[in-house]
RNA sequence: GGGCUCAUAGCUCAGCUUGGAUAGAGUGUUGGACUUCUAAUCCAAUGGUCAAGGGAUCGAAGCCCUUUGGGCCCA
């Protein structure tokens, strides 16, 4: 059995034992252990104690005493403190946890039973490149892709593309009024050049010049008409820029299902046709009196009314939001036909939303389970497309997956030219005060590319080149994974470059050092063996911890919580390395044993793969 | 002013969803291990009134309330 089965079978054999003794049913919890109190431990016992008026450690002796430990337990003991403790038979594990590592789904629990959701994530203002903030929500959102695809879920990955905005205006404007010239500088990417030349300079005029600000308006006026000149122009431009904000994130090793573009939600009218819905089912209600009089206000409980339409017709910045919200929900008739924007660099089409005919049929990228990751800055409109969503559709499940923004250290503040007196500070795209994306991967890959040429003098650019790639893409996301998503992440350049302790280069060194002994033995190991040798403390904390990637997939799927992952890949690096230092394994007593390990080895590797694959990281063959 | 959120070792952070055992990592500092399957490593020492105060509980880093300080959103 595996250890998920295991604890399950651990749970079902204490419902039992309470059902026999009558006692009352309680909520009690079966989980892995911290070491040194076995392997499986449950709560049980504590929260019996108070009803039944003993001391936990005699109940959980009642426990012991009446559980059926089966082949795959080898004992199981009520300690002092009260829990009841579990220990693993080692032989059997084993013998169970080798062989089903090969697997290719090892790992994977079906919780989705192959149901559809869709994440949308990325949704960058197409006016300028990504910058180190944005990549917190790429790598968040394609790392929960890739954890619920593994757990048995029809995955849709959306990225909105608000095309017909604000920020896209204020680049219009520059070129239009500012004088700016049509094309980047050479060498210069377009979408840097918009952003950090075109955008900057446009916006910090406003102040100064309102008749150019007054254009701005105009601009994003004539943006809602689809034959407007406006419109055309911007089309061209946003699409430039787009193509280059895709070229970043499939660098990074994330992609889409499709791109959603906010000019056609507009040109499609879905707005109107959701309000009128929202009209008849009494979701929003006509103000005739106070401050809001002449308002549509959608009512919330608990909370202030929110208005959604004002008094002299326009919609809120919220009602955006409303028509996407309820399409990516499917909870009205799609407008939209489909046509193939391009393949990307992993071989997947990556579709896009039409209003003109096409040649592809009809597609389906909606579900009633949407998770939408957005900054916290987001969490009140969030929550009001929520609420409203859950009346949409009662069934149905809209989560925000919310996270904290990206703040650069003073140091590094300090290095892009702007003095903070110690404090760290918000990226702000107006002011030009970010970390581009691209940049620091580049400078990540400089750095790796000569620590490993220190370390491999046989081995050419090509290679280095592909090894620094791997590491940088892999250190970047490993970085905006591990902490929570409720922490802010400051970031630094140099500390970013540090490539020692708990870091993915750890990680990756781990599988490079795992593939060169089995690249050096040069044959297959065999598996048709029995696994009872593996006996050392090194080799048993292994098994355990490879045995323990389905109940980590497990708890970072039902979480939405990618960090789970990121925390057990270094924890399964830790144990290996431990195990590498200690214990030789081409050098082993016995040929059987030499196998044995060699099993133990390929089977850590392929585990750690599939767990790195889970965050889109891959480890290099050497480095 | 209203709402949300964060505070754990010198520094960066796990642990909090589901209260229970010894609060764990990395980094830093100090010491040790490379003629060896790659030292981007390992082993050890050092380091904590879990922001403060109160409450409920047999039991709180965790739950409830208050306060302080930082951040975000709204007005």
């Amino acid at each position: 059995m595996t250890f998920l089965d295991i604890i399950n079978q651990v749970k079902d054999n204490t419902s039992r034992i309470i059902r026999e003794k009558g006692y009352d049913t309680v909520n009690f919890v079966v989980e892995y252990s911290k070491s040194g109190f076995g392997d499986i431990t449950c709560n049980v016992a504590f929260l019996l104690a108070k009803n039944l008026k003993k001391n936990p450690q005699e109940i959980a002796q009642e426990f012991v005493d009446e559980y059926e430990l089966g082949s795959d337990l080898e004992k199981v003991e009520a300690h002092k403190g009260g829990y009841l403790n579990f220990f693993i038979n080692n032989n059997s594990f084993n013998n169970t946890v080798l062989p089903k590592s090969l697997e290719e789904n090892y790992g994977s629990v079906d919780i989705g039973k192959d149901s559809k959701i869709v994440i949308e994530h990325t949704s960058v203002n197409p006016n300028k490149a990504l910058h180190i903030g944005h990549l917190r929500n790429v790598v968040i959102g394609d790392s929960i892709s890739r954890i619920l695809s593994k757990v048995n879920y029809d995955v849709n990955v959306l990225n909105y593309v608000d095309d017909s905005g604000l920020q896209v205006a204020d680049i219009i404007v520059g070129f239009k009024y500012g004088g700016f010239s049509e094309n980047a500088p050479d060498g210069e990417k377009f979408a840097n050049y918009c952003g950090d030349t075109v955008y900057v300079n446009t916006t910090s005029k406003y102040e100064s010049d309102k008749n150019l600000e007054s254009k701005r308006h105009e601009i994003l006026k004539e943006l809602e008409d689809p034959v407007s000149d406006t419109a055309k122009f911007g089309k061209i431009l946003t699409r430039k820029i787009l193509s280059d904000q895709l070229d970043t994130v499939w660098n990074l090793g994330a992609s889409y299902d499709c791109l959603n573009f906010e000019s056609e939600i507009l040109y499609s009218r879905l707005w109107e046709k959701i309000f009128e819905r929202m009209k008849s089912e009494n979701l929003v209600r006509l103000e005739n009196q106070g401050d809001n009089s002449g308002c549509w206000v959608l009512p919330i409980e608990g909370e202030d009314d929110k208005i959604i339409v004002r008094s002299n017709g326009v919609a809120t910045y919220v009602a955006k939001d409303i028509p996407y919200a309820a399409w990516k929900l499917g909870a009205l008739t799609d407008p939209f036909n489909y046509a193939e924007y391009t393949t990307q660099p992993n071989g997947k089409i990556l579709y896009k939303t039409t209003l003109e005919e096409t040649q592809i049929q009809k597609q389906s990228f909606a579900a009633d389970k949407v998770i939408t990751v957005i900054d916290n800055r987001q969490t009140n409109l969030q929550k009001i497309v929520t609420n409203l969503m859950s009346k949409f559709n009662p069934e149905s499940s809209y989560v925000h997956l919310g996270y904290e923004a990206v703040t650069l250290s003073s140091e590094t503040a300090k290095i892009l030219g702007n003095t903070t007196d110690g404090k760290d500070v918000q990226m702000s795209g107006r002011k030009g005060l970010y970390i581009n994306a691209d940049e620091i991967i580049t400078k990540l890959e400089k750095h790796i590319f000569l620590e490993s040429k220190e370390r491999n003098d046989d081995l050419d650019d090509a290679s280095l080149n592909e090894i620094a790639h791997n590491v940088a893409v892999g250190t970047i996301r490993y970085e905006l994974i591990k902490p929570d998503l409720g922490k802010i992440i400051t970031f630094d350049i140099n500390t970013s470059l540090r490539l020692e302790g708990d870091t993915c280069s750890y990680i990756q060194y781990s599988c490079v050092r795992a593939g060169r002994i089995l690249e050096k033995f040069g044959k297959e190991p065999n598996f048709d063996i029995q696994f009872d040798q593996l006996n050392t403390e090194y080799e048993i904390n292994l098994i355990k911890q490879i045995g323990l990637f389905e109940v980590f997939v497990n708890d970072a799927a039902k979480n939405y919580s990618p960090k789970v992952i990121a925390k057990y890949c270094y924890d399964l690096s830790v144990v290996f390395s431990s195990f590498y230092e200690h214990v030789n394994v081409l050098k082993a007593d016995t040929p059987e044993l030499i196998n044995a390990r060699l099993c133990l080895i390929l089977s850590f590797k392929l585990t750690l793969e599939k767990a790195l694959d889970l965050i889109g990281i891959t480890a290099p063959q050497r480095m």
